[in-house]
DNA sequence: CTGAAAGCGCTAACAA
DNA sequence: TTGTTAGCGCTTTCAG
């Protein structure tokens, strides 16, 4: 063997070898590859079975830096430790994947200096599009990301912002069903416990509920509406204060699913049964919203679908003709009956 | 201005417009950046400045090229959706982007494809390290990561694999707790569901489970000992099993806390109580297990010190003189009593 | 201590 | 249709 080159076993087989065991130029290889249509048959199929057999495998990095497209999609989430993110993560993962893309995840903690840092390290990384799934957030740090035309989409933020996607949730449809139901039951005093309210999309609910309550005619009682943060501790202490008062509401509904499995655990340590002693509805359905004890009742917003919309939106602007502008798309909502919502006492 | 190239608003702002800035050389722009100690002081106060007046943003992507490092580690779960996986993940990520690195998701679904689409997707993107996080299987296509030298780390696999670190679980020390908590609180029988027997790792808890039993001297009843397979319905149709046969056991160990949950809601619709009926011990202390009612006694694997230890050992391995050879690293198992936990009846 | 120049592996003109 | 060649933006010898 004369191969000059590499001794070490940590083989980098790279497109001058295939072109060289091919017996073809490397450009021949790069169209072979990239399947334009011109490269003669037999040629092409010398490369293939060229590359099959020394395992070739295109460096990306290099194929980035030329062609300007990383094939990368940043995806910044608020809180990867909330259950309702995995799974959104999941079906964006298989769908972009499915696409020859790869993604960069970067979690927020709903603090915007890690906003800041997800925003830089996606601009590092020369992502070709950025799907901001945090749930609310105000006017933040994207002017980057604008400035240099990234495609973005966004869930439900008035935008200002040009060229990008918005995914809207209709939060009404979904939460004026739950209030329906509730109301359907015979329920007359029913609480509520928000997210935090400086996050856009916790106020939408929030409203989606007060509107609810007004058109299906049921009194609100302002003590009932409690803020919380949608975590499962913001629950529990948000439903400790409704139950510190004298009178109580029959029924719940929570901006997110943690924050009803805070209510439920709260409603354990009070001694009290759900639904017997009070009904209860999510919001999210979460996986987990299924296996509660009981299975807690809530508002479907489906993660797949935002994140196949998300994924869409993104690839779109990246196609070759991709459409510009303002693309905005519904997500809906709606409400799943399980075991958490019965009729009131007496 | 006589700039002749970019006037659409897409900046790309380049080494050359940061060294023309600063007047220098972009050799010298390049050295700074890299905090190269012999570049001027002078010299590199302008060029930072600069830096700072242009937002100048190094390319990753010809930065690897040229250096050979990707800054991206691999990081592949069994299922991003199994509450275990997104602590790790955040903690793991945490980590690597202090260091400066990337990290790329896989998971697997424990389907041996997908996991050869993620080795290909880490190859392909060039990651310096993957760290595979899968509990468990057998023998996989690995060999093209080890063939390229990448560094590895694996949770306790008896390994074969050369220059790859381990991180081996000790699940004896935290289940054996676990037995003998329970054999304190005066049980004496108790059943197991284990996970798949077919990962190692579920293997391993079982093995533990059957161990400490012996050492506890507490009898083991084999009807008692079913197989779920870690999710929450596995668990829940092995309690049923379990339920349905005549001699019952007064507590239960379970190979995870998802298993555990899904038992909870097998003795919720069988209408009977825990701790009062059953005592209920989960394993991995999940977020989730602090708030099911009641709290899940569990034991703990910290999957913060998991997520380190990885990234650690990886990390080491890219250093200069990085430390090459077998790591093996212990990650211990302890019990936290919840109140899943009692004394059995009469 | 600084700059010029040679690539890293690949794609995309441009020629042939 | 195929090959030659010029970079993509950066790091890194190698002179100066």
């Amino acid at each position: 063997m004369k191969s000059s080159s590499k001794r070490s076993s940590a083989q980098k087989t790279d497109i001058h070898d295939v072109a060289a065991h091919a017996g073809v130029s490397i450009a021949t290889v790069s169209r072979t590859l990239n399947h334009v249509p011109t490269v003669d048959a037999a040629l092409a199929a010398r490369v293939w079975k060229a590359v099959a057999e020394l395992d070739y495998l295109p460096n990306t990095q290099a194929r980035a830096l030329v062609s300007g497209k990383s094939r990368l999609l940043g995806l910044i989430v608020s809180e990867i430790t909330n259950p309702f993110f995995p799974e959104l993560i999941q079906e964006f993962e298989r769908i972009a994947v499915d696409q020859g893309y790869e993604i960069l995840i970067g979690s927020t903690s709903h603090d915007p200096k890690k906003m800041d840092t997800c925003v830089r390290r996606m601009l590092e990384r020369k992502v070709d599009g950025v799907a901001i799934m945090t749930f609310g957030f105000e006017e933040i740090v994207l002017d980057r990301l604008i400035a240099d035309e990234i495609p973005l989409v966004f869930i439900d933020v008035a935008s200002k912002h040009p060229r990008s996607g918005v995914l809207s949730v209709n939060y009404r449809e979904g939460i004026q069903e739950g209030v329906q139901h509730l109301a359907a039951l015979g329920h007359r005093k029913i609480g509520f416990i928000s997210g935090p309210l400086h996050l856009r999309s916790a106020q939408a609910r929030k409203s989606a509920f007060l509107e609810s309550m007004q058109s299906a005619a049921v009194p609100i009682n302002p003590k009932w509406i409690v803020e919380g943060d949608h975590t499962l501790e913001g629950g529990r202490d948000a439903m400790q204060t409704i139950l510190s008062q004298k009178a109580l509401p029959t029924a719940v509904m929570c901006s997110n699913d943690m924050t009803a499995i805070g209510v439920q655990h709260a409603v354990f340590e009070a001694r009290l049964r759900i639904p017997e002693d009070l009904s209860l509805i999510g919001f999210d359905n979460i996986h987990m919203a299924e296996y509660t004890i009981p299975p807690l009742t809530t508002v479907q917003m489906s993660c797949k679908d935002l994140a196949q919309k998300a994924v869409r939106i993104l690839l779109s602007h990246l196609s070759p003709e991709g459409g510009k502008g303002e693309i905005e798309i519904t997500i809906g909502t709606r409400l799943i009956v399980r075991q958490t919502t019965g009729q009131p006492r007496n």
